[in-house]
DNA sequence: GCCAACGTTGGC
DNA sequence: GCCAACGTTGGC
């Protein structure tokens, strides 16, 4: 089963956030990145994400979460009160797309990035790559079984 | 708050 | 098609 991950401010939107959410999901809108974009398009209900809390005190992936709708079109594209609008986005080709997740689990041991930094290379993560920015990203099936065995803990 | 790295835009 | 300028991301 594909795994993603996802980042998000937790000032903005964490983990508990979408706990909390209606229905336990939200619609992950406002990407506005082309590769990311991409990666998007290319999942599947049934999916599985990492949610992972960037710009925080310590960074890190905080839980897991499921796709449950995918190629919707997000409407932030078209709202100009939006901070994501985008006026050259066609209504009739919209340019965006986006899934919708739901909460699975917050994980007992939080996997900061040093302990990611620890066990993974740039190879294994792309998020650990130099430079990488990429708000939305494929995660390798092995990498993913290994990351869910750390962040939940032995039993 | 700093700044390296990156993506996008637009002049040419 | 090149590339400088700009805006953004995100760790530190």
């Amino acid at each position: 089963m594909p795994f993603l991950l996802l980042k998000s401010e937790p000032d903005t939107f964490s983990i508990d956030d979408l706990r909390k959410a209606k229905g336990k999901t939200t619609l992950w809108d406002g990407v506005r990145n082309f590769q990311a974009r991409n990666t998007m398009l290319a999942a599947a209900v049934g999916d599985r994400a990492f949610f992972y809390h960037s710009n925080a005190k310590p960074p890190g992936i905080a839980g897991l979460c499921e796709v449950v709708a995918t190629n919707v079109v997000d409407p932030t594209q078209f709202d100009e009160a939006s901070h994501y609008y985008d006026a050259t986005s066609p209504k009739d080709n919209p340019r965006w797309h986006t899934i919708k997740v739901k909460f699975v689990e917050k994980f007992p041991n939080f996997l900061s990035l040093d302990e990611l930094r620890d066990t993974f290379t740039g190879d294994d993560l792309i998020i650990l790559r130099k430079g990488s920015r990429l708000s939305v990203t494929p995660v390798d099936d092995t990498v993913a079984a290994q990351i869910l065995q750390l962040a939940r803990g032995k039993a």
